[in-house]
This record gives structure tokens, C-alpha cells and sequence, in this order.
RNA sequence: GCCCACGUAGCUCAGCAGGAUAGAGCAGCCGCCUCCUAAGCGGCAGGUCGGACGUUCGAAUCGUCUCGUGGGUGCCA
């Protein structure tokens, strides 16, 4: 019950050839031996060498004792292609087996397109799995900027992608509400609260500090809400209630910043309930008593040297390599008592990967962060809870923001980020989620503030929308005067499809469940944003090239068929990518 | 120094679970609306896939080395 039409024609090819082959050697026209020979079968870049294309009498040639090119002849003798999806089967190049889709399939096509709906594409690979995507993640010290905006989508869509193949999928974001940024954070409150209200010679502000305007209005916000009240408070406790107050305003702040583009979260887990519970202590302690700590300095030190090392072994690296890194230890425990945001790491997918029981937690990371990934994982090893399987970081590069061509430097230090939510006063959710998903997230994003505010065709996500409004549009016209409606693919001969327009357009639309399958394999949504523009541009070819008003009338119910089942696709990967498919532009 | 990612057309990037003549968009040049939306389509031009060696029937794709760019290498997060 497969609608992966790309998968079922795959597999049938190897099943065909195979089949052919058994023939053949019980026919004594083969020797033995092929049988364990795999039939690896990929579809061509040219058309002209079939849709399918086996290489089996390659591989088998010296197996057989034959050349390939007499293997592949001797295997077309002995083929059976009747009931099948192909029409022919030719030999080509140094022994290639060429197969011809022929109308079966381009109607189970039709039909699969049909029946899937917006759910087309949709499997039970995943099998319930339960998975935990945590993204953006940002420090709720100050505004989120462009970065996480392109964080947010990557994370948002791989999750929507998951969901779509059978994953039970939980979108968290995990709130950075303790530790030394929040301290700097309160300070710098507390140092401009005292400013507004002393004089702003009598208080230096700290150099480490946050500059940002937001910080000023978060101290006035103080000032007007407690007066001076808070002066009088001992360091300490006038210090966690300056971060509670910020956290209070910065927190909603982010959640509606993040709704504006869409993304909901299932889960927003504070790093102080891990502090508050005893779970970092906790975390530390079993490392401890496995081995995996010393103390130094007055600290508690990982040794993370030896995790990392039985990593690697265990990974296949050959140990005179292993013995030759350089590696170093990490902190858990500063001198000082406080844990590091390592030791809280590591109890929070510790928290995920047993506590909560998630099969796989999945982690966007901005790519300044790569350094941190084998020794998290080599942790929770180290606790016994395969960190090196179970965790997966996605990686994301930055985002370069363009103006005129050229860079707009950005820190939040100094506080000149471009805040989210002015980004969206400038362009459509629609054009932001596509630009953020389109690039692969191992890349680095140019992101044009002029090009992405243009409502043109050199925006790519109007290039896709507009073949989704352009077919809404001929399907309303060809109800209004020529009162044909889209038939259902049963009463479709998909056997006059035959342009290489038409070819070229349903072998896309076939593709869709493989494109997802893929993506989610990699996780990796710019598949989908690359599928919806060649998925678009073949419809945009075949409109020029063939026409279905005035047409001939089984020609025109067949193309009208084709047309909507290109505009299902386009609006369901639209939708999965969080983008609106519009039905007039 | 060590570790990681990335080097493909003028620019931005696909292709990297080895397959046949390496693709797309943009920029450039030339065309296509008496005809379902020209936010579209067609054509031309553009390449030592950073380099070398290796693995094999076959390498942009895998391996080793090398050059270049970026990042990491805190009792920061």
C-alpha cells in the first residue's frame, strides 16, 4: 500500500532482472553465481536511456565469465515484462539494461496522487518512533535575530518532514534560564535599572555586559513598574529578581516572535528545573561513579579524553590514529560549586534519551558549535544511553545578511542584530520560510535583504506559488465554460499522455514520497524547496506545450487530471515547508 | 599544532548510498502573448568539478596526501 511509485518501480526492475537471470541459468544459457550478484538499478539523467536503468551485467560479468554487454543480451532473452510497469527494455552502452515506463504505471501514479490526498506521501516508516527536535534554543537574554530565524524553519520543517514518515515527533525549545549568561544578563539590568534611577555617571556599566537597547528598556520597564524599591535590595536577591523580570518579558516575546513564522513548540524546558531537581547532580554523579571524573584544581574535571578515545575505537578508527589525537578534558564542576552549561547538557539529553524515553533527540546547532558534538555524545555513551547513535546534531551554518550586496554586520553584544519580528515588517512568512529552508543548512546563507523583499520571479518561492495559482485558475476556467471537472484518475486513459511534457510532469509528481523519504533521511528540507521548483517549472513547460482547453475531450479530462495532481503535490510540500499555496496571484 | 566543515559556470548553489555527454537559478545576449495568468516559456554563451596519487569495468562522488577558506580548540554558552 506503498504510494513511493519511485520505490515500487525500483524494486521491480531488480525483481525483473533477476527473475530473467534464474531463467536464464536454469536455461544453462548463463553459469552460476549471479544469484548473489545485486541487481543495482538507478534512473538515468538522460531520457533517452530509459527511466530506469539496471547495471546488473556490469557486475556480473566477471562472476559469469562473460562480457557484459552478451550477459545483458542473454538477460533480455529470458525478460518478462508483461504485467508489469514497463513497455520495453533495451540494452545500451557498456551493458546497461534499459527499461521504458508504460502506462500502467503513470496511471497507479494518478491514482496513488488520488487517493494520498494532502496526506500523499505520507508512510509508517518511522513506526512511532519517538523523536525530540530541539531548535532555535536562543538565550532569552535579548531579541532572536536572522540566525535563528533560519534555525527555526530548518527545525520546524525537519520536524513537519518526521511527522510525515511515521514519526512521533516533539518540537522543544530549550530555555537557557540559568548559569553564567543569565548572571551577565541580570547585571546588565541591574547596572542600567541603577543608572536610570542614580545618574548614569554614578554606576559604571560592566564591560561584559549586554549593550543592547532591550536591556535599558527592560530596566525602565522596572523603574516604572517598582520605583526605586528595588534599590534597597541585598545584591543577591535584587539581582535574581532583575532576571526573573526579564526572563518574564523575554520569554513571551520570543514565543509570539517565533508564531509569527509559524512555529509552535510542544515543549519549553527550562534548564533551571534540571538545577532545581538535583538531575545535573545527578548526571555528574553516575559519570563519577563509572569512572569518568577526576578532580583538579578544586574543580571536577570530565575525562573526556578516554570517552572520546573508547568512541573512536568503538567507531572503527585504527588505534595508532586514536593515540595520536590531542584531546582535552572539560569541566563539570567549577571551583566555584556552579556546574557548567556542559554538565547541564549532559543531564538534559540524559533527560530526553532516558528520563523521558525519546528514541532519538535531534539538535539544531549553529555551526560554531561542531567542536561540542562528539564529546556530548561520548557523555551520555559514558551513562550508558548510546549518545553517539541516539543523538543527532544538525548542524547550521550562519546566516550572512545582505544589503545592497553587501554584509550587514551583526552582534548582539553591541546590539545592532536585526530583531525578528522587524525582519517580518520587511518580507512575507511565506518568502522567509522558503529561504530559509531552501539552502542546505551545512551551507552558508546569503540572505539578500533587497531580493527577498521583492514580489518577482527572482524570489523562488513566487516562481513555485504562481504554478500552483495558475492551475487553480485553469481548473476554474475549465468548469465555468467548458463545464468539465477533474476526473477521478479511474476514468482517466493515462495511456494519451504522451508528450514528453507530460512524461516529465507525472515522473516528478512521482517522485514526491521518495523526495520526502529522502529529506528525511538527511534531514534535510532544501530537498523539498528544490523538488517544489523543478516540480513547478516542469508544469510551467508543459503548460506552454500543451494545451487543455479545446482540446480533444479524453486529451483534455487526461491533462486537466495531470494539472490537478501537480497542484495537490505543490500545495502539500508547500504546506510542509509552512508556506501558503495561493489560488490567485 | 590538533579537530571539524566547505572548495563544482562570472555570482549563489544542486549533484557526493560510484554509472552513460556534470545541472539549476541569477547575471549576459537573442527570441515567444489575436491562444487556459508573460510572477511564464524557448534558445545562445559560459567548466582542467581546488590539485596529486590511489581503489575499479567506471570517480565530482570512495581512500590517502596536499593547497585554500571558514569555524572550533575557556573553570563561556
Amino acid at each position: 500500500m506503498t504510494d513511493n511509485m519511485i520505490q515500487a518501480a525500483l524494486a521491480q526492475v531488480a525483481a525483473i532482472t533477476q527473475k530473467a537471470y534464474e531463467k536464464a541459468a536454469a536455461a544453462g544459457a548463463l553459469s552460476a553465481g549471479g544469484e548473489n550478484v545485486p541487481a543495482k538499478v538507478d534512473i538515468p539523467k538522460d531520457v533517452s536511456h530509459g527511466d530506469y536503468a539496471c547495471s546488473f551485467a556490469m557486475a556480473a560479468a566477471k562472476t559469469l565469465g562473460r562480457n557484459p554487454r552478451e550477459v545483458a543480451q542473454v538477460l533480455m532473452d529470458h525478460m518478462e515484462l508483461e504485467g508489469s510497469f514497463f513497455d520495453k527494455v533495451e540494452m545500451a552502452g557498456p551493458g546497461f539494461l534499459n527499461f521504458t515506463l508504460g502506462k500502467k504505471w503513470f496511471s497507479d501514479v494518478l491514482s496513488a496522487v488520488e487517493a494520498g490526498g494532502m496526506g500523499y506521501g505520507t508512510s509508517d516508516e518511522g513506526k512511532g518512533k519517538k523523536i525530540n527536535v530541539e531548535f532555535v534554543s536562543a538565550n532569552p537574554t535579548g531579541p532572536m535575530h536572522i540566525g535563528n530565524a533560519r534555525g527555526g524553519v530548518l527545525g520546524d520543517t525537519i520536524a513537519a518532514i518526521l511527522e510525515r514518515l511515521g514519526y512521533t515527533v516533539c518540537r522543544e525549545f530549550y530555555v537557557n534560564d540559568a548559569g553564567n549568561q543569565i548572571h551577565k544578563f541580570a547585571v546588565s539590568i541591574d547596572a542600567r535599572y541603577r543608572q536610570l534611577l542614580l545618574g548614569e555617571d554614578a554606576v559604571e556599566f560592566p564591560a561584559e555586559g549586554y549593550q543592547g537597547e532591550d536591556i535599558k528598556d527592560l530596566a525602565k520597564a522596572i523603574a516604572d513598574e517598582h520605583g526605586n524599591a528595588w534599590l534597597e535590595l541585598p545584591g543577591e536577591e535584587r539581582l535574581e529578581k532583575m532576571a526573573q523580570f526579564g526572563l518574564a518579558v523575554n520569554k513571551p516575546r520570543m514565543k509570539a516572535d517565533l508564531e509569527k513564522y509559524g512555529i509552535r513548540y510542544d515543549q519549553w524546558f527550562l534548564e533551571s528545573t534540571l538545577h532545581a531537581s538535583g538531575a545535573v547532580e545527578e548526571a555528574v554523579g553516575q559519570l563519577t561513579e563509572k569512572g569518568y571524573t577526576y578532580e583538579k584544581d578544586g574543580a571536577l574535571w570530565l575525562n573526556t579524553t578516554k570517552l572520546l578515545k573508547e568512541k573512536y575505537l568503538r567507531e572503527g578508527m585504527k588505534e595508532e590514529k586514536v593515540d595520536k589525537l590531542e584531546l582535552k578534558d572539560d569541566v563539570l564542576r567549577r571551583a566555584n560549586g556552579f556546574y557548567t552549561y556542559f554538565a547541564a547538557d549532559i543531564a538534559y539529553h540524559k533527560n530526553k534519551l532516558s528520563e523521558r524515553g525519546f528514541d532519538t533527540a535531534i539538535d539544531v546547532w549553529g555551526a560554531d558549535h561542531h567542536g561540542h558534538i562528539a564529546r556530548l555524545q561520548a557523555a551520555l555513551d559514558g551513562l550508558g544511553l548510546d549518545g553517539s547513535n541516539r543523538l543527532v546534531i544538525v548542524l547550521m551554518q550562519l546566516v550572512n545578511l545582505l544589503q545592497d550586496g553587501k554584509p550587514v554586520r551583526m552582534s548582539k553584544r553591541t546590539g545592532k542584530a536585526i530583531a525578528l519580528h522587524d525582519l517580518l515588517d520587511e518580507i512575507s512568512v511565506d518568502a522567509a520560510r522558503f529561504v530559509f529552508s531552501a539552502t542546505k543548512s551545512t551551507s552558508p546563507l546569503d540572505f539578500d535583504l533587497d531580493l527577498a523583499v521583492r514580489q518577482d520571479s527572482e524570489n523562488p518561492v513566487y516562481y513555485v506559488q504562481y504554478a500552483h495559482a495558475r492551475i487553480c485558475s485553469l481548473i476554474a476556467k475549465m468548469k465555468n465554460e467548458e463545464a468539465m471537472l477533474v476526473p477521478a484518475a479511474a476514468e482517466v486513459d493515462a495511456g494519451v499522455l504522451q508528450s514528453p511534457e507530460e512524461l516529465a510532469l507525472l515522473k516528478t509528481i512521482a517522485r514526491f514520497p521518495e523526495e520526502l523519504r529522502l529529506a528525511g533521511r538527511d534531514l534535510d528540507p532544501s530537498q523539498i524547496d528544490r523538488y517544489l521548483m523543478g516540480l513547478a517549472g516542469d508544469f510551467h513547460r508543459f503548460y506552454n506545450a500543451d494545451r487543455i482547453k479545446g482540446e480533444e475531450r479524453e486529451l483534455a479530462k487526461a491533462r486537466l487530471k495531470l494539472a490537478d495532481s501537480a497542484r495537490s503535490v505543490l500545495a502539500n510540500g508547500l504546506g510542509l515547508l509552512g508556506v501558503t499555496a495561493p489560488e490567485k496571484m
